[in-house]
RNA sequence: GGAGGUGUCGCAUAGUGGCCUAGUGCGCCCGCCUGCUAAGCGGGUUGAGGUUUAAACCUCUCGCGAGUUCAAAUCUCGCCACCUCCGCCA
């Protein structure tokens, strides 16, 4: 939800972003239209109930014929107030759900246009020549099962496509990653957390992420509950209808959680090995601060993805997500993306987003400044998530007899090398 | 799942239809006093929206929502959260 006051006062800036997302602008006449209303109404109803409160206060000290004239008046006056009271709950209503449709503003920074718009930041590493080195690259769900570390057949036996079951070193593969990743977010001065992973409607539509993402998402009808597709909607509900003070802030948190997705939009895509699943477990990063404070923290939030990254010795490259492919939520998105020998491009295992105050509205999350109460800029990212991570890992550590060798941050928990098993 | 109880301004409490423009204590902020600190004294201290150059003022806000009434923190109904007990259960 972007801050209503821009629509009276630059809604042509409105109007820009939206042409830069390739949306639609009649919604910003419509929301002034509302707006109007909404104020209006507001003005009625304050007129009627100011005019009731003060003859009230008449009444008990009243006597006689003048008190009988006052209850008749008030009486009149109450008939009104029920039904411009009304009208003002209404047109206020019509309004926020026309605010909360609208995206948030996205920046004049990120690449204008769709999906393959990005403009690639930088690149990172050197991806490995198979050629040269003289035999063909086993894809992960391949390497995986030479492993004992993943089991795709049996996740679809159990649960269905696109579930999974990760076996021996797999298991501890994921164990090692969350430990690594959760030990050095606590030290880059992130709180550790492990979030509900159900959550009800107010958290995932404050979040952003029962807009257009709403197919994504799924629902257990019978407890009015959603489950998460990434930490960030219990995080960002944490503080939610609460007064942050400003001297608190940033507040950082570091969230493992699984995180569920229907991938309804991605029938046939990436349908071999456990690139696309339905649930994975993710580490995400979450933070609180200023709306002054928040383009910077994008960057360091990236940094802390990058470095992540550079201990795991992935080759990746960091991409500037075009205007038109950014959510609901963020006005700008970085992506990281490993690359992926057998696929022979760069796919996405991070992402991190600036949303501003788009959530921290919608959530009611303020901040004490010195300049009275203000919303929240919230920011998230991802630290690793698991599969995609596996996936990588697996593909770019493998050597021609179908072991893979490890990065050194993971020596201490399994060793240099993930031998085949018998 | 069953039974009972509780929900008021950061915290603790008062408040059973109009005198509540929500009192008091603690905490916090400002000032006075004071070698310094504490104590004492005076003032301020929920948040949102609006009118206004400003000072002020108006509307909403007593868990949330509906209702009764000229008038609701207060009465009625529904919901939510928490607590206690019973049952079940990692």
């Amino acid at each position: 939800m972007i801050d209503p006051r821009i629509l009276r006062d630059d809604p042509e800036a409105v109007r820009a972003a939206q042409r830069r997302r390739g949306e639609p602008t009649e919604i910003v006449d419509e929301l002034i239209a509302a707006d109007e209303k909404r104020r209006s109404s507001i003005a009625t109803f304050e007129a009627v109930r100011g005019e009731q409160n003060k003859l009230g206060k008449l009444i008990p000290k009243a006597q006689g014929d003048e008190k009988q004239q006052l209850l008749a008046r008030t009486k009149e006056l109450s008939a009104q107030v029920k039904e411009s009271e009304a009208a003002q709950t209404e047109a206020a209503g019509a309004f926020e759900l026309l605010l909360k449709s609208l995206p948030n503003l996205a920046s004049a920074e990120a690449p204008e246009g769709g999906e393959d718009d990005f403009v690639v930041l930088d690149t990172v590493g050197t991806p490995r020549d198979f050629v040269a080195e003289g035999f063909e690259p086993r894809d992960h769900l391949e390497l995986g099962q030479l492993l004992g570390a993943i089991d795709t057949e049996r996740g679809a036996k159990v649960s269905g496509a696109r579930f999974y079951y990760l076996t021996g070193v797999g298991a501890q593969l994921e164990l090692a990653l969350t430990q690594v990743a959760m030990s050095k977010a606590a030290e880059w001065g992130f709180t550790p957390m492990i979030p509900p992973a159900l959550v009800k409607p107010r958290a995932m539509e404050g979040t952003g992420f029962l807009g257009q993402a709403a197919d994504d998402v799924y629902y257990l009808e019978k407890d009015d509950l959603y489950l998460v597709g990434t930490s960030e909607v219990p995080l960002a509900a944490y503080h939610s209808d609460e007064i942050l003070e400003g001297s608190s802030l940033p507040r950082r948190y570091a969230a493992f959680s699984p995180c569920y997705r229907r991938e309804a939009g991605s029938y046939g895509k990436d349908t071999r090995g456990i690139f696309r699943v339905h649930w994975f477990d993710k580490v995400e990063m979450f933070v609180y601060t200023t709306l002054d404070e928040a383009a910077a923290e994008h960057e360091r939030l990236l940094g802390w993805e990058r470095a992540w990254l550079d201990a795991l010795e992935l080759p990746y490259r960091v991409i500037d997500v075009a205007s038109g492919d950014l959510g609901l939520s963020a006005i700008r998105k970085f992506d990281c993306e490993a690359w992926i020998p057998t696929q022979g491009k760069y796919r996405e295992v991070s992402s991190a987003s600036n949303c501003t105050e788009f959530q921290s509205r919608r959530l009611d999350i303020r901040v004490r400044g010195e300049q009275g109460t203000a919303p929240a800029a919230t920011l998230n990212g991802t630290l690793c998530a698991m599969t995609r991570t596996i996936v990588a890992l697996l593909e770019n550590g493998q050597q021609a007899d179908g072991s893979v060798r490890l990065p050194a941050a993971l020596h201490p928990f399994l060793g240099e090398v993930l031998r085949p098993v018998a």
